[in-house]
RNA sequence: GGAAGGUUGGCAGAGUGGUCGAAUGCGCCGCACUUGAAAUGCGGUAUGCUGAAAGGCAUCGGAGGUUCGAAUCCUCCACCUUCCGCCA
């Protein structure tokens, strides 16, 4: 959620930062003075429930017949005020839920993902004396995924990952983990399942994504899109120590996304399904540090793709592109030769205070006030699109799929061969 | 799924209709005393909204209700603890 005494105090500025994340203006407008009549009403419940209160004092010491008609009229008009209030309230805070992060000032403008600008291109792309083929043929030819088994039995968008392709994943795991947490990261599981009123706080039911969520209307509940979304939670109302941040966490989860609205984009394969496992980082930092923080995250993204030798490029997200709760947000898309194009296997975001003010997260200042911590997040691994990385720009004239060196001990060979 | 008990400020814990935003203790902060510390004494110590400020309003797990007035009474819900059942 984004702060209100900005939004009246810097109009035009959170209108043009809008307009940049391709969001409707207008609805600030519409909120000031939606806000200007809850401020109103609010101080006329106020005064007469500051009259009601006196009253009651009055009551309570003695004379009470006489006063009681007066009481009681009050009580009647209170309620009445009560009820408008609280229309205006909900309309407000509906409003309000349709107000993204605004980005910062040096974020590139640009309308869509052709806009988003190449920060850098690193490793060497894998030059092939044969035509290389995409992940899914070889994949299905090695046994190691099946796509169309996983869609009898769950659907369209599902996959099974299996044989090497399994083991894979677990060595991918053991690699970030191992990776994060000699760095200091804490390790965590989080839980894929969270309440209502903590997704909205963390910014991802808001109007444009909540169509993405899986929903269990009999437990109230909603499964996480990704583990950011339980683990932002997990310092709810806490007060962090200064000198205890950045506090930074490495969690792997299961990922639920419905991919509404992406009917026909990438149908195939595993490249976009409803279901996938993610190691994620999560990061609580100081303001005035958020953007080294941000760096340093992404630095640590990098590191991992370095150390499986696949060719990636950085790209800094134009406004137009980036994510509802970002005020900065990088990707990383990894090459894949089977497609000959990048694709975003990594994302990496800034969301300064929008989610700790929902969340209610703060720190101490030197001076004993609080004031809000900034999140952030960054993907480890993306396991199913890491998995499509390895096997395009692994893999062999036989068909075969080059283990990177790094995970071999892990998966127990050098190569996968059918 | 069944039964019982519980949820109050950073923590412990009092409070069963009005003077309670809340006793007391601990903790924490400041001051005094002290070479320094401990001990002791004095004072302070929740959050949000609103307001230029003074102030006002709200909040005792959450939502409703009864009442002129609710931490306190009623209803529903959530969570916690213990026991039973079930289960990896």
């Amino acid at each position: 959620m984004i702060d209100i005494t900005f939004i009246r105090e810097n109009s035009e500025k959170v209108k043009k930062g809008m307009e940049s994340k391709r969001q409707d203006p207008k609805i600030i407008d519409k909120f000031l003075r939606l806000d200007e009549e809850w401020r109103a009403k609010t101080s006329a419940y106020d005064q007469m429930k500051a009259e009601q209160n006196t009253l009651s004092k009055e009551m309570s010491a003695g004379q009470s017949e006489n006063l009681l008609s007066k009481a009681q009229f009050l009580k009647k008009r209170l309620s009445e005020i009560e009820s408008e209030q609280d229309d205006l309230k909900k309309s407000r805070e509906d409003l309000l839920s349709r107000i993204p992060n605004i980005p910062f000032d040096d974020v590139p403008a640009g309308r869509n993902e052709e806009e988003n600008k190449v920060l850098r291109e690193v490793g060497k792309k894998p030059e092939f004396d044969f035509t290389p083929k995409d992940y899914l043929t070889i994949g299905e030819k090695l046994g190691l995924i099946d796509v169309k088994r996983a869609s009898e039995v769950s659907g369209s968008r599902f996959g099974y990952i299996l044989r090497d392709a399994a083991l894979l994943e677990f060595a991918l795991i053991q690699l970030a983990f191992d990776t994060l947490t000699k760095k200091g990261f804490i390790p965590a599981v989080p839980p894929v399942m969270i309440k209502p009123k903590v997704y909205e706080g963390m910014g991802r039911l808001a109007a444009d994504q909540k169509e993405e969520r899986y929903y269990f209307e009999k437990d109230d509940v909603y499964l996480v899109g990704s583990s950011e979304h339980t683990m932002g939670p997990i310092h709810m109302n806490d007060v962090f120590e200064e000198e205890n941040l950045p506090r930074r966490y490495v969690a792997f989860s299961t990922c639920f996304r419905r991919e509404a609205g992406s009917y026909g984009k990438d149908t195939k394969g595993i490249l976009r399904v409803h279901q996938f496992d993610k190691v994620e980082m999560f990061s609580f930092a100081h303001p005035d540090k958020s953007e080294e923080e941000h760096k340093f995250l992404l630095s640590c993204q990098e590191e991992l793709m370095q150390k499986l030798e696949i060719p990636y490029r950085v790209v800094e997200i134009c406004t137009g592109d980036m994510g509802w709760t970002d005020a900065r947000q990088f990707d990383v898309e990894t090459w894949f030769p089977g497609q000959g194009s990048y694709r975003e296997t990594n994302s990496c975001s800034n969301t300064t205070d929008f989610q700790s003010r929902g969340m209610n997260i703060k720190y101490k200042t030197k001076d004993g006030k609080k004031a809000l911590v900034h999140m952030l997040n960054a993907t480890g691994f993306a396991i199913g699109r890491v998995l499509i990385g390895i096997i395009e720009n692994n893999q062999t004239k036989e068909g075969n799929i080059r283990v990177p060196k790094i995970l071999q001990a892990y998966v127990g060979k050098e190569e996968i061969t059918g």
